[in-house]
DNA sequence: CCCTGAAAAA
């Protein structure tokens, strides 16, 4: 490169002497450097006034790039910056251009627009290090922004400009700036650029318009690895993993090996899909491919692992990653809360809090989520109160998974006063609310919600409509529901599965089967599991043996492996006391090699949980709490309570039931709760099965009889049992 | 001289 006149004629006067002092020095500016700290001290030397140095020779264009390329830290560009101003050099494009690229590679954004700033007559390499920098730290307005100033100028994009332009398009995303760039593109007559060409399927990718994407796609004569990648991780944004895989296919049959970014995007689109089998050949091939430490790779193995369930598999890949970063905190902790590692997921986010690594409402989410699997209330408290500190606290998103959560930590009340709260209410905190009071058999609350939400102007949605059936469904609103369903059409919503089960829910809780069943063969989609789950409870409830038999043929067919299934239809048998058909179903469960789920239930205590197996013996305070149970049932017995002989074996899927007393889990959780806590305190009890018809009616007892309000969340619902009386209204 | 592309959760 030819050095500016201006350069030339500051040069001349050094190029008598050649000084034996630094000649070290100099010959390292030829090669590259290796100790940058001594070159600095060499700077300093040179900017001395009273060290008037000359050299012979001297080109001062590489030796400043060099300088630049080597600096390893913004104060070394510092010192080059004022060396060129001292110079009086400064207006060297080369070398400032250089200085900004320099500054921006260091992440120093708002220094390499000073710098910028300095400079009076930008060419393009100057426009373009600067759109760069802010295209590279996602500041896509500001990129645009001097994109446009640039027009203004009169400097024309050159190839390197446009993919930074149109990344920040994509970023923003503005789908008009970007057909504008598109346009001029054309003009400018790029299409042949590679580099230009990719950059503008990914724009149309980022666009939602993956259908133009693909048109420019195929209209290029060279097509490189990124082209590929573009498109593959395109569909994948677009919701079309299948598609993206495809893609992949079709670029490895062209003989186009992928880099690491390749297999990011497709190990992304088989996250999606939550295809392991075919993520893990990906993972051979990065294997092979000499790639496994790549931290990005290790992200998104991460995160496929975690998503996929293999949650221990995730957090040795997690372990990897030296220098963990919030995209790889997320997938782990999300991870976590999705397969039910709750605790696990908490106690990371803790860590990340520990640690002082900052969260993003994602991250909160995830945690938030966790904790309602968890379903502590203290627990709950925490993250409530630590959300309401922190700056997510007004996050639409993040709140809403407050409210779920405290729904489901059995405190609909908090769950109302995050709700109250929320400024900005968008339909998924509504519809949170809304299922919040319907999981507490609180229908009428819910409805009145939902007139309220309607009154602000916010449109349901299908999640709404699934929280409304449901309340009215586990509060016996029968009408209100009916007409509630028929109103979705009038939002254009389509009901979907679980929209017509509580349908057959409700219609079966009224005793109306014959009506359930003319609804299901009537219904436009096909069947599935949950609505042929809820019409067998219902003949479970009203002893309807045909009908029953008929929807768990259904329900085999659909899931020949769920123990569920079987019990029901063990349940419908006993309720009719057909015994003989009881024990064929265990037999088939043995032959299928199902065994019945372990019922266990928990209870927190001083913010500790506990757990409880039927007939648990294993607790410290085992003996008082089966001393407990005793008197228990002793006062059970005086109030009159009789237990259904023919509910001892009622529920399989309950534990045994023991010739003495009932020690089923969530009775020993209530003792060890009543000998635990001081008068009139609630109990919040967590069991992972469904609740059997004895302990339920126990349960009212004892709420009455030791005037205390026992709340039960079990597999499907709360039960809030207080003075005798269930607010599940016997129907579960 | 400058070089594109991706990654978390409802």
């Amino acid at each position: 490169m030819a050095s500016s006149p201006l350069l030339t004629k500051i040069s001349h006067p050094f190029s008598s002497i050649y000084p034996t002092k630094f000649t070290p020095f100099y010959l390292a500016t030829e090669q590259s450097f290796k100790f940058p700290s001594t070159l600095f001290n060499f700077v300093k030397h040179l900017s001395s006034n009273d060290n008037p140095t000359i050299f012979h020779n001297f080109n001062f264009d590489s030796f400043y790039a060099n300088l630049i390329d080597n600096s390893s830290h913004k104060i070394n560009l510092t010192q080059v910056h004022a060396k060129l101003l001292l110079l009086g050099i400064q207006q060297n494009g080369f070398l400032v251009s250089k200085l900004v690229n320099a500054a921006v590679n260091f992440g120093e954004i708002s220094y390499a627009r000073k710098v910028f700033d300095k400079f009076p007559d930008p060419d393009v390499f100057l426009w373009n290090a600067i759109i760069r920098g802010y295209s590279k730290y996602n500041l896509f307005a500001s990129a645009v922004e001097m994109y446009s100033r640039m027009q203004v100028l009169w400097v024309s994009p050159d190839g390197y400009t446009l993919p930074h332009v149109l990344k920040a398009c994509g970023g923003i995303p503005s789908f008009r700036m970007g057909q504008q760039v598109h346009g001029q593109i054309f003009r400018l007559g790029f299409e042949k650029d590679v580099f230009v060409q990719n950059g503008v399927v990914a724009f149309y990718a980022k666009c939602g318009k993956i259908a133009s994407a693909k048109v420019v796609f195929d209209r290029l004569e060279i097509r490189n690895v990124v082209s590929w990648t573009s498109m593959i991780s395109g569909y994948a944004q677009n919701g079309q993993p299948i598609e993206a895989l495809r893609v992949f296919d079709e670029m490895r049959s062209t003989g186009v090996m992928p880099d690491w970014i390749a297999l990011v995007s497709v190990i992304r689109a088989h996250t999606d899909v939550e295809d392991l089998e075919h993520g893990k050949s990906i993972h051979s091939c990065v294997i092979k491919m000499g790639l496994e430490l790549e931290p990005d790779l290790l992200i998104a193995l991460t995160a496929m692992y975690a998503k996929c369930g293999q949650v221990m598999v995730a957090r040795s890949f997690f372990n990897l990653v030296k220098v963990p970063n919030l995209i790889l905190w997320n997938a782990m902790i999300s991870g976590y809360a999705k397969n039910g590692y709750a605790e696990e997921a908490v106690k990371l986010f803790r860590d990340m809090i520990s640690h002082n690594i900052k969260t993003d409402s994602i991250t909160a989410r995830s945690a938030v989520l966790a904790c309602a699997q968890v379903g502590s209330f203290d627990l709950a408290r925490w993250m409530d109160n630590y959300i309401s500190k922190s700056e997510h606290k007004d996050d639409v998103f993040v709140n809403s998974a407050l409210i779920d959560m405290f729904a489901k930590c059995g405190n609909v009340d908090m769950a109302r006063m995050v709700f109250n709260r929320t400024l900005d209410k968008d339909v998924v905190v509504w519809s949170s609310m809304i299922v919040g009071y319907g999981l507490h058999g609180r229908g009428r609350e819910a409805l009145d919600l939902y007139h309220l939400m309607k009154q602000s102007g916010v449109s349901p949605n299908a999640v709404t409509f699934l929280g409304l059936l449901t309340a009215c469904n586990h509060s016996g609103l029968v009408e209100d529901g009916w007409q509630l369903f028929h109103c979705m059409k009038d939002y254009g919503i389509e009901p979907r599965h679980q929209h017509y089960a509580c349908l057959v829910d409700l219609l079966g809780r009224s005793g109306y089967l014959d009506q359930a069943y003319d609804f299901i063969m009537n219904m436009p989609i096909e069947p599935g599991v949950s609505v042929w789950g809820a019409l067998l409870s219902a003949c479970k409830i009203h002893r309807h043996v045909t009908l029953g038999e008929y929807a768990a043929e259904r329900l085999f067919s659909l899931e020949s492996y769920n123990t569920g299934h079987y019990v029901q239809l063990s349940n419908l048998y006993a309720s009719a006391r057909m015994w003989d058909r009881v024990a064929k179903i265990r037999v088939l469960m043995r032959d299928k090699g199902l065994s019945k789920d372990l019922g266990y239930s928990l209870i927190e205590i001083n913010g500790k949980l506990e757990a409880f197996r039927v007939g648990d013996k294993s607790h410290p305070r085992s003996k008082e709490i089966f001393e407990e149970l005793e008197s228990l049932e002793k006062r059970l017995k005086q109030a009159g309570f009789v237990p259904d002989r023919n509910s001892s074996l009622h529920d399989l899927n309950e534990e045994e039931m023991e010739e003495t007393l009932c020690n089923h889990s969530e009775r020993l959780a209530i003792a060890f709760g009543l000998i635990s806590t001081a008068q009139g305190t609630t109990l919040r009890i967590t069991k992972n099965l469904r609740a059997c018809i004895n302990c339920h009616s126990a349960t009212k007892l004892i709420s009455k009889l030791v005037n205390r309000e026992i709340i039960v969340r079990d597999a499907n619902r709360f039960h809030h049992f207080k003075d005798g009386v269930c607010s599940c209204g016997d129907y579960w």
